[in-house]
DNA sequence: CCATCGACCTAACAAAGGTGAATTCGAGGC
DNA sequence: GCCTCGAATTCACCTTTGTTAGGTCGATGG
């Protein structure tokens, strides 16, 4: 398959974050192959020590990375949101150091590295974008380090609401006021380094001082400048900033003419 | 100023644990031209919000990331030992989202990042052994997240000594038996996410257990095996697999002849 | 209707780790 | 040899978070 027949395709939306693209550069992506692999909750995508296959775009649901340890224990590393291309260049790796799996049902592009390479090649807008979001995805993981490292369950719990409620919006999938957060409290839990009891203070306490209100499992931003206070969530982690490179002169990895 | 005048480079070693270098590769690498930055301890290289100046080889020395946050806490987010090349594509960003300053007096060379490009250009397997190096900074910073979020105080240190142990070894700075660490324990706090008072609580506690001595900065390993399975250091994921693809069959980003 | 199952929630207690304030140690400078 | 200073260490106490165990609730299926 090729992504052409998505009335909505998620990467052009993630990307177009960073740099707006062409009606050619769009049509690119659209144009690309990819196979599409469709998940059920909490079904892997791929187990630490696998060879990796290709590199993964979510098309849409929730996936995540994850560790196991002996003990039973587990560390998520990451969320992976509909938009996130995965692993653009683990394939010269031998295998998987950490497995990816689905929270709920979660439709994959898988594209051949090659493809990805090509895109990058004829489009340098599109490379640069690429990487840029490449860079996010490692600014994210440093700064769930500075989560887990320094604050506490309640500093933790609000920022990374802030954090997931700022990227769902950047790919429309959230609006101002509220979200979808479709996790157990167990795994968030793993997430964050705590206990599922502890998450269930944690939320408690946020929803007592009136930051939050939960319906099910949408989460309603009450006060969302609170929640960014306690949290303290700046996104500049996250790069918002537009491209300021012309990219006609960019040529780093790039062919050169002759 | 280049490398070449170097006699001893420690990016070639790290490099050649991916990949080995041919003598026209490591040639290439001794005569990239780089500016040479003289850090004394406790000295930034660069701070958050600054805007990325080049590409960051570390030389001599021990260097770290890190990130502050109000109320005087501090995140450290990586080691940056000799060898380790940094920020190979961080100029597409703005402006910086952490620092990086040295632990102890520490010699960086800075490159242009056309200058690594280069490199990558016109030498297919230093592209491949470049990416492989960013990809283990990366699981590294992963396998940091595990040891935060769900080992003890005790297992976290054990952790970290044996990857620490294991990166030295591999640039030919420390042999099987001991190395030394230049860091206080208020700088291993803020790489464990302890306090002070409980790193020393456990230091104390892996000489009690014979895992370890210490003679001033230097850690002397009594049983790397116990060591490990405290720590539950299980190394893959540093990558020590050498690189298997054929250079030559290797387009992937790279011009293609025609 | 009833049984089942997963998720959420609660409570009592235990353990790990943080805090603040000394005190000791050791290397370097005079 | 003595002073100084940062680092290591110790102590008493306290807070946060984990553990164990049980209970409630709602959706699902027989």
């Amino acid at each position: 398959m090729s992504l052409s027949g998505d009335h909505y395709n998620p990467l052009i939306r993630k990307l177009e974050a960073f740099s707006p693209l062409s009606d050619e550069e769009k049509a690119a992506i659209r144009a690309a192959p990819a196979q599409l692999r469709q998940l059920g909750p909490r079904e892997d995508l791929i187990r630490e020590d696998d060879p990796p296959t290709g590199v993964n775009l979510v098309l849409d649901g929730l996936a995540y990375r994850y560790k196991l340890l002996p003990g039973g224990r587990r560390q998520i590393l990451s969320w992976l949101a509909p938009g996130d291309l995965c692993d653009t260049r683990v394939f010269i790796l031998r295998r998987m150091d950490h497995a990816i799996a689905a929270f709920v049902p979660t439709r994959f592009a898988i594209f051949n590295p090659d493809t990805i390479a090509g895109l990058g090649r004829r489009h340098p807008r599109l490379r640069r974008a690429i990487w840029w979001s490449d860079l996010v995805e490692e600014a994210i993981t440093r700064e769930w380090l500075v989560n887990l490292g320094q604050r506490t369950a309640v500093e933790r719990a609000a920022h990374l609401l802030c954090e997931i409620h700022y990227r769902l919006r950047i790919v429309g999938l959230a609006g101002d006021g509220s979200f979808t957060l479709p996790v157990t409290q167990n795994e968030l839990g793993d997430t964050l380094g705590l206990s599922t009891v502890h998450v269930n203070r944690t939320l408690q306490e946020l929803r007592r001082e009136g930051l939050i209100a939960q319906h099910g499992r949408e989460i309603v931003v009450l006060d969302a400048d609170g929640l960014r206070r306690i949290g303290g969530f700046n996104p500049n982690y996250l790069h918002p900033d537009a491209d300021s490179e012309d990219p006609a002169d960019d040529g780093l990895w790039a062919p050169r003419p002759g």
